[in-house]
Formats: structure tokens, C-alpha cells, sequence
DNA sequence: AATTTATGTCAATAAGACTGACCCATTTCG
DNA sequence: CGAAATGGGTCAGTCTTATTGACATAAATT
């Protein structure tokens, strides 16, 4: 019983850490949103658009997991205010893929940043190779059944940016 | 700068690691708190009341970061609800005081089960040493000048729920 | 006695999400 | 070819969570 219950607080502490580090993780790009009368929603779609380039309306809503009527509404802020244009689908034409434009790839950077310094803080404080580890460990909260599909949107996603690949299909 | 983007990568893998590992780790109490009536706020402060018995509305404020106003519904949800009740503080008469009742923190256990769930099989999967690892490197996530406060609040909180010194102030 | 603190409450507003019901264009399949 | 499936767009209404601002009350402090 005394482990049982040291052992349920180590977890309640891990749930306690991912409360209080996802907040402030979070913040930062809050905050910057707010002056440009954007939300987290507008965040998360120029993110994943940023690292797919030619991402489809499906596959965004997939990852997002949330409906195409919400999606539709911060999709068409983000389009009027010049920051992402769809490209119709060479070999879909039905397809809408997205990219962003060089203003959408600014306020993409800008947003990003001050996450980009956080973490290269803590992997300062922490090392490579404990850092390595945290991704790996924390790889292993995400739900079994989606984890490939995160490996393969973080590995294609980087690749398509560097080298245009997923563009236009 | 191949190494820069490299480097910049790694951040960005932190960043999606994040985001999906939150959105996985909220989403089974969300089912639960859904057949209730609940939605996430309820759980939050469900959560600190349940490390922290006897906590005052202005310390969940502060730990929570809502407005008062924010906070009201939800609790009054909570306390209609006989999950939580309050007692005036005996040192203070202004303070109330705020507890689980045993209907509330049968759904506190119901609603953490499936994150410890998940955790302790994380646990199992990359070991004690560097489960605790994670932990360090999570906590090091959170705003330097919050971490303080923060380790008060886990271990506070384990101890008062241990012996109950922290009851009526 | 005056002020501050802790809490409660009314009203109005906004973001972000949802369900449900349609629509159009294009592709695929029998 | 024609029917069905797929990808996307949109209208309308609702819900939860959060906000700001104003004001009220009781108890503690100065």
C-alpha cells in the first residue's frame, strides 16, 4: 500500500508536469497571437501547413481532429489575411492543398520561436542525449495506435520542406 | 546551417511531441467527464482540489490562471453537484475552504485511472531511471520563475492529503 | 472607523468547438 | 456511360470555456 501510493503520486506528478508544462509552453505564442487577433486554432493550422506544405483540407482535418466547419472558419482567416493560398490539385483537382505564403511563413517563424528557445534551454540545462530521451519517453504517451502516423508526419513533413517532394502531390 | 536546421528541427519534433502527447493524455478523462455533464474546467479544478484539500478559492485561482468569474460556474457545478464542498476557514472566517466529498473523489480516481494507466506504461516501457529523467527534463519545460511554486504544490499537496495538516489552514 | 482582502454575482462578449443539413465539382467504379 | 463515392464549402444553431467590467457583502487588518 505505501508503494502503491508512492508509486500513484509519481504519476500524478507526471500528469501535474504535463498540465503546467503544456500552459506555458503554450503561452508564448498566446500571447504573440493576440496582437496579430489570431487564435491557438490559426496557430495549429499554420503549423501543420508550415511543415506539410501541399497538406490536403482531409489530411489537416485528420491531424487536427476537429470538424471541417471548424476548420473552415480560421482556415478562411488565415486565407483572407494573406498568410496561406490553396493550390488546386494537379492530380486531384477536387484537392485544395496549402501552402503558406512568405508573410504565413513570417508569423509562422515568429510564433515558433520563442518555443524553439525553450526548448533549446532545456536541452542546454539537460544535454543531447537526455533531451533524446525525453522525446523518446514522451513519444511513448502519445496513443500507440497513432504514433507511426506522428513518425511519418515528422519525418515526411520535414522532408517536403526542404526539398519540395509532397508539392502538388 | 545544415546544422542549424537541423538543430531547429529538433525543436520543432519537441513542439508536435507536445502537442499530440497532451492531446492523447486529455482525452480519455474527456470521455468520462462527457457521460458526467463535465467538461475540462470541472476536471482542473476537481484535479488541484483533490492534491490540495482545504485550498482556497484565490490559491486555485492562482494555480489555475482564470478569472474569478471563470472559476464560479465550474465550482458551482462541482458543489450542486456534491462533488465538492466548502467549509469557512477557521482561522479566517472570509476563506472557504474547499474539499472532495466521497462522490467527488470517486470521480477524481475514475478520471485519473486512465492517465496513470497510460504513464505507468510508459514507465514500464523505458524504465524508472528514465521515467524520472523525463520528469526532471519536463519540469525544466515550465517557466523557470513557475517551477518553485510548482514543487511546493506537489509536495504540499502529497502531504496534506497524506495527514491532513494542511485542512483549515 | 476606514481600508483591504476574500468571495460572490450580474451582464455582455468572444473564441473555438460541435451537430445537422445541404450544396457543388470531380473522380472512381460497375 | 451513369451512379456512387470523395473532397471540399457553407448556412444555421448551440455549447463550453473564457474574458472584462461593475458592484455587493462579510471579515480581517490597520
Amino acid at each position: 500500500m505505501r508503494n502503491n501510493k508512492k508509486q500513484a503520486n509519481a504519476y500524478t506528478d507526471a500528469i501535474e508536469l504535463m498540465f503546467f508544462a503544456y500552459r506555458d509552453f503554450i503561452a508564448d505564442p498566446d500571447a504573440i497571437l493576440e496582437e496579430h487577433g489570431f487564435g491557438r486554432a490559426h496557430h495549429r493550422v499554420l503549423h501543420f501547413v508550415a511543415v506539410s506544405p501541399g497538406i490536403s483540407i482531409a489530411e489537416l482535418l485528420d491531424i487536427l481532429r476537429v470538424t471541417k466547419q471548424s476548420l473552415a472558419r480560421v482556415l478562411r482567416d488565415l486565407i483572407d489575411a494573406g498568410h496561406i493560398d490553396q493550390r488546386i490539385g494537379a492530380n486531384d483537382r477536387r484537392k485544395r492543398l496549402l501552402h503558406l505564403t512568405t508573410s504565413g511563413k513570417a508569423l509562422h517563424d515568429k510564433l515558433i520561436n520563442p518555443q524553439h528557445e525553450r526548448f533549446a534551454e532545456v536541452r542546454d540545462a539537460v544535454g543531447e542525449i537526455a533531451f533524446e530521451q525525453w522525446k523518446h519517453t514522451m513519444r511513448l504517451v502519445i496513443n500507440s495506435e497513432d504514433r507511426d502516423s506522428i513518425d511519418q508526419l515528422i519525418t515526411r513533413g520535414r522532408a517536403a520542406s526542404a526539398d519540395g517532394t509532397r508539392d502538388e502531390e
